[in-house]
RNA sequence: CGGGGCGUGGCGCAGUCCGGUUAGCGCGCGCGGUUUGGGACCGCGAGGUCGAAGGUUCGAAUCCUUUCGCCCCGACCA
């Protein structure tokens, strides 16, 4: 490709604000274009990665044994309601209306076409299992696109469905994972791999790949001794034991002249932070319920462990008014002893979730419902019983790992995930059911497996690239060569088309820098696009017949005659 | 959706508060010339219904109303 005729010339002066290296990378080197906020033309050097990408997914996935097929991007918005997706999903649903009124949402992921899909065909026991995937656009109504290619709109996921029984998933499972491991590995980048949560797409348990950097958006936690890995909104840790061995005492009411928040209180009572309760107030739009997490004052309650035991989908904080005139309390004094079972004026019901942490300690202290009033030696089952107890703290940096290591403290890019979904769609879907060895019908087990191919793209120009541009893997660059001709002689010009010649004869990629341009731009250029080598051609090389060959990323420059050269690159 | 900022040639901006000739500047682009190993220089030139609609006014990029879009920070995810 001669950059002469390339649609998409490097800019300097693009994107220069960009505040994501790749977003101003990718911008000013000539792969994306913006069209509206996240939305991007891929220019003709971003496809060519982007190929290479799905190239590299594709050959995983088949040797893994999933098949590729594709699917309308227009799925009818009968499939989502019948599995309530169009009230539980956390991505505004795109829906269009074709001229006959039939309505249909815009993919944004594909579960429900897989099913019918599969439904559509009469299958035996005998022709399980079975992974179906894609590569298809996937529509998000993103509240916020940002960073680039990292959040946006519209972009190509390969989304991937397994078919099995509940017996065999755990080796599909594995497989995915081994397959992505590759895939990631393959691409050049380093990868964490991550249990998560669900989400709206269901099922109970999940894994996500994880590209570790400073711009990402997932917030995780690793244990480096044991490998424990999770993200912030699951992972688990080991509670310390306060002070059970304490005599339980008699509660008692205090006069309390403080402020609303948690160190007010210690500083009142003069006790630590762990023995005060915290109580935190939640309203599901979801269920009209109020939730009340209550937990040890040390810890924070972590929502979406908090939703996913509570069963609620739609949590946000109660209103002060919510709390002084329906639930007859005090922000900043709630209590879950003698706490309202249902609003005053509402009638809505509350639960009162504890976390576990509650057990690690006695004669705790908080308020009383009441302002300026404060509770001492509250104890659990002896003052107050909560609706359900479960783990709904969130980790923080420094503390124990299940496995007993240190946690820290991680921030990376989801490139891609693996999902067990279990019977999740396969109940709510009629007739997702195959015919086992009895003859009876079965539901069948399922999984489903993503990798966001823009993202990842932009993952890897995260994790690659300098001050001056991107550093692409030779796995996935736009060319393997960038040619730069510098000076504008006849022979140079004749030596540097001849070795172009040369170099696409040999199926060597190459970007020939034919611009009748200043050698500082070009080697700025080459910078910035990234390719793995620059050769280079001058008026000074020619008389004796070398070649100049520089790796990106290296300051070394060889000279070398043709014949080494093209050995070189061919390796 | 909440908070903050911004829409002026392809890109980056000035001008807007306080209305008044032909709307400027830098980069880029085109032509001619001098240059050619880390983003050169000189000359000439093209390119703008000032996001859109409505209003106020003798007169609007500038004031008012409405609207659309974009960026940054939060709640979501491949």
């Amino acid at each position: 490709m001669r950059i002469s005729t390339l649609f998409g010339k490097p800019s300097k002066n693009e994107g220069v604000d960009y505040k994501i290296d790749s977003h101003r990378l990718l911008t000013q080197a000539g792969f994306i274009r913006e069209s509206t906020a996240g939305r991007y033309y891929l220019l003709p050097l971003g496809i060519k990665v982007h190929d290479k990408i799905e190239a590299i997914v594709r050959k995983h996935m088949n040797a893994a044994g999933a098949q590729e097929v594709v699917m309308p991007v227009l799925h009818p918005l009968e499939l989502w309601q019948e599995t309530n997706r169009t009230t539980t999903t956390g991505f505004e649903l795109m829906k269009i209306t074709d001229r006959r009124g039939a309505d249909f949402a815009l993919g944004g992921t594909a579960e429900e076409m897989a099913v019918d899909l599969v439904r559509k065909f009469n299958i035996s026991y005998k022709d399980l299992p079975f992974n179906i995937y894609q590569f298809s656009m996937k529509f998000r109504d993103e509240m916020r696109a940002r960073g680039g290619l990292l959040r946006v709109r519209e972009f190509v996921m390969k989304d991937a469905y397994s078919f099995s029984t509940e017996e065999q998933f755990k080796k599909i499972y594995e497989a995915m994972w081994k397959a992505y491991v590759a895939i990631f590995e393959e691409l050049g980048m380093k990868v964490d791999v991550v249990a998560a949560d669900n989400g709206y797409i269901g099922g109970e348990y999940c894994h996500e790949f994880v590209s570790e950097g400073e711009n990402g958006e997932s917030r995780y936690f690793i244990d480096e001794k044991s490998g424990y890995a999770a993200h912030e909104d699951v992972a688990t840790f080991k509670i310390d034991d306060k002070n059970l061995d304490d005599r339980e005492e008699k509660m008692e009411e205090r006069k309390a002249e403080r402020g609303p928040t948690m160190e007010d209180g210690v500083k009142l009572h003069g006790l630590p932070l762990w023995q005060q309760m915290k109580d935190v107030l939640y309203f599901d739009e979801a269920t009209k319920r109020y939730v009340l997490a209550v937990i040890r004052g040390d810890l924070d309650v972590n929502e979406t462990k908090l939703m996913q035991k509570a069963g609620a989908w739609d949590l946000r904080s109660a209103t002060e008014e919510e709390i002084r005139d329906d639930l007859a309390s005090e922000p900043g004094f709630i209590c879950p002893v003698n706490f309202t079972k249902k609003g005053k004026e509402t009638g809505f019901p509350v639960i009162i979730v504890a976390d576990k942490s509650l057990r690690t300690v006695k004669n705790m202290y908080g308020g009383a419902n009441q302002k300026h009033l404060d509770l001492t030696n509250i104890n659990i089952d002896r003052d107050w019983q909560p609706d359900l107890e479960a783990d709904i703290a969130m980790a923080a940096p420094g503390m124990l790992s299940p496995d007993g290591g240190k946690l820290v403290e991680k921030r990376g890019i989801e490139v891609g995930n693996i999902f067990q979904l279990g019977y999740h769609y396969t109940n709510l879907m009629h007739d997702a059911e195959y015919t086992d060895e009895k003859g009876t019908r079965q539901k069948y087990y399922m999984g489903c497996y993503g990798i966001g191919i823009g993202r990842t793209l932009a993952a890897i120009v995260e994790a690659h690239h300098d001050d001056r541009g991107i550093i692409w893997p030779k796995a996935v660059a736009p060319a393997s060569v960038y040619l730069a001709r510098l000076g504008v002689s006849k022979e140079t010009t004749e030596v540097a088309d001849k070795l172009y010649e040369t170099l696409l004869e040999r199926h060597i990629d190459v970007l020939y820098d034919d611009r009748d341009a200043r050698p500082g731009e070009k080697f700025a250029d080459a910078d910035l696009i990234g390719v793995p080598y620059r050769v280079v051609v001058s008026d000074k090389l020619v008389t004796s017949k070398k070649f100049e060959l520089k790796a990106r990323g290296s300051d070394t420059l060889e000279l070398l005659t043709q014949s080494e050269l093209l050995a070189k690159l061919a390796s």
